[in-house]
DNA sequence: TATAAACTTGAACATCCGTTCAAGTTGTTG
DNA sequence: CAACAACTTGAACGGATGTTCAAGTTTATA
């Protein structure tokens, strides 16, 4: 290389990719733009086609950049699909913590669940398949392990009991994966009910 | 064609792939022996390296036939992965129902879904990816509601509790799900305890 | 202003892909 | 044995793919 670029060498893993805060540095701050339109880019690819439709080439034509530019910032497919793993779990994270905060805790996690279902449910498949993924390739489960945890951490404010925090954990993955499958909506009034029973 | 092949048209749709009964004529033994193999090296294939492995190339390979079979037996890839899931759901339906003749079915089940959990984890991450597939295709959902329609007679024989039910249900997948990507194991008497409680 | 970092990008490579087609073979039936 | 059905299979098609490489540009810093 002419200049010394660092390519899509990921030294410390957790800073460069999407970092919180922006960089001030110009040239840092259009690659942190460039990353973004490549990280959203594949979440919809993942969402119209699967995972198994994600390719370069896909990627960056949808984000409107050339087709190297993917493997300079990501380096292989699966790195792609590691961040792009964790930018979906990122947002995820945002609205659970939102709902924790809501005066109605339980009532607001049905209602967003159900609602995010109802109408972004292309992305809720998309997020379940990188989900899966993570069970397949054992260096990407630490990204999907952060659903589970903070999952757990929001029910665990609901109830002491360690045994109904599981099974209302499970139960909401299961009910939306069902839901997934079966085509039909679930019910946002007796998802919220049947929390509070378990409890 | 010189002969009168019929090709992969699937006229019927549900006799012709691995049709419960042996056909006496040689000709469709032959080729139901192929379809079980092209059906079970899809399988492995997913198993390996997700639905995403799939070709046409990789799976004739495996089940050492030309690469043009596949498409002869199944026509399209999306054919083929529908062929896989029904057969899939076809086996796990067969345990679901040993699990019911048992003396203690609940403890069976649990049990049943434990051990397979164990040894067979492969499978299970191939059989949720099909699974989730069906949420994707439209056409091949109703190879995938059969594990749902199954289970959920299944857990009916325990309880005439709809939410109970339900929440079983719902629980069952989920668990196995989280355990997928946690890397836990479920814990068989924790999970048949559970179930009795729900009930 | 010189040096280098960070990012950009077009070209190219070898490889694999789904599917079609035409020409076989094997087995059944009348 | 003739006619036909089911299955087999090698060749070929146009096209997409992951990744590498070398040559750029823009921006920061010493």
């Amino acid at each position: 290389m002419s200049g010394g670029a660092r390519g899509h060498v990921r030294e410390t893993g957790q800073d460069a990719a999407l970092a919180p805060e922006q960089p001030t540095d110009r040239r840092r701050a259009k690659g942190e733009r460039a990353r973004r339109a490549l990280l959203e880019a594949t979440l919809a690819i993942i969402e119209r086609e699967g995972i198994a439709g994600v390719t370069h080439r896909r990627v960056t034509r949808a984000a409107g950049l050339p087709a190297t530019s993917a493997a300079y910032h990501f380096g292989t497919i699966n790195d792609l699909l590691e961040a792009t793993l964790l930018f979906a779990d990122r947002e995820a994270a945002h609205a659970l913590a939102a709902c924790g905060r809501d005066a109605d805790p339980i009532a607001a996690f049905s209602g967003w669940l159900v609602q995010d279902f109802t109408d972004q449910r292309p992305r809720i498949i998309a997020e379940y398949e990188l989900f899966l993924y993570a069970a397949r390739v054992p260096a990407i489960r630490p990204s999907a392990r952060r659903w589970l945890s903070d999952l757990t951490a929001l029910v665990q404010t609901w109830t002491p009991d360690r045994r109904a925090t599981r099974v209302i954990c499970a139960y909401v993955d299961g009910l939306l994966l069902h839901a997934l499958v079966s085509g039909e909506t679930p019910d946002r009034h007796d998802m919220e009910a049947t929390i509070r029973a378990l409890i």
